[in-house]
DNA sequence: ATTATTTTTGAATCAATATTCATTAAAGAT
DNA sequence: ATCTTTAATGAATATTGATTCAAAAATAAT
């Protein structure tokens, strides 16, 4: 018997990360990955059925670490709606920060995967949202947040910001601090623009 | 002589509009995008350059468009700042709402676009962005916005913030009403979420 | 009606690259 | 030391689809 040697597993979805991030998942070639995850093209079969189960691995792997970080901060009953919004928004640039690439890649390659036809990664998706729609539910119940807002219209939005944001911020990390964004986030989102006169 | 019939060039990007919108820009076939506009593959290069040269046509189009009516609003001195942020959502959300395709193909093919390598994107994008921004600024100088804000973060809040949703609604445009969604988007952006206490 | 010019056509070409697979290498078992 | 089993390799294969181009069709001019 022989065993299977180092990390290749590993060193591929890292290698495919930065690839696909540099160049789009269509123009990622595999020999490329192989190349800078040293290992020869055929070995990405070994590990991997073909390029799309790689992408979905990706995917599965981030999907799964942002719930487990979501939940903790939505299952606090210490914590205030307004608070848990606060939270949740850090959450989400905490996953990314040290991973600019993947950033890109989530933000990117999202519809490819919607498009690839995997039902997973919708669900997930909706999960995401409806943790979101939660918490604003939640603040509004308390009487903290105003009711007029449209719950399915709020968690599209503040995904789309946020996510739109990640992809800036992952361009070019040293741009904007990832501090400035995510606490400006947090400010539009829970007091708008502006000043307020009204009560 | 001959003249060219119909309005096969126009036939063509609409056509591919849709083929773009339905399949993404890399499992777009010319062929698909031919038999739809009514026209032989070959005709796709009479009137294009090559596959890209479609995409770039496409995005031309929009973003001229999107500027002329987005200037009107900048440019009118009638308006307040906030009537202007109302006024520029609302706008945005106009030229997508009669083309749901359209707006399927400006959200998921801007990387590609940009990763093509064709700069004037990039300004175009700039010059969009610089719009918000100095509407922003003109309600801080009029002591009408928060000077919290920063101003390079607002400018990508809004527009991940709309192109997310605008992707959203044209997925399934009877989902949610365009109304209802540009409605919340500028309620949201002008006051958040949280009821007013303070100041 | 014939000719000249331009448009349209779509099958053939060509390039790119994902995937396969026969071969080689390594590790453990005997 | 030899054998067996699994891992690793990368050149060869196969597919896909963008692009080309020689031929056909349409129109206008003579």
């Amino acid at each position: 018997m022989r065993l299977k040697e180092g990390h290749k597993e590993k060193d591929i979805i890292e290698a495919a990360v930065k690839v696909f991030a540099e160049f789009g998942y269509h123009n990622a070639k595999i020999s490329t990955i192989a190349k800078k995850a040293n290992v020869a093209t055929g070995s990405v079969y070994v590990y991997y059925k073909n390029k799309e189960d790689i992408l979905f691995n990706i995917f599965d792997t981030l999907w799964q670490d942002l719930f487990e970080k979501l939940k903790i901060v939505s299952d606090n009953n210490e914590l205030q709606p307004d608070e848990k919004v606060e939270l949740m928004v850090d959450m989400v640039f905490e996953v990314f920060s040290g991973n600019p690439s993947l950033a890109v890649v989530f933000v990117n390659e999202q519809n490819n995967i919607i498009r690839l036809g995997e039902y997973r990664f919708n669900d997930y998706y909706e999960k995401f949202l409806d943790f979101a729609e939660a918490v604003l539910k939640e603040g509004i119940a308390k009487g903290l947040f105003r009711k007029e807002i449209d719950l399915n219209v709020f968690r599209n939005f503040i995904f789309g910001a946020i996510r739109y944001l990640l992809h800036v911020w992952a361009e070019d990390p040293k741009k904007i601090g990832i501090k400035k964004i995510s606490s400006t986030v947090k400010n539009l989102l829970l007091h708008g623009i502006m000043k307020h006169t009204r009560n």
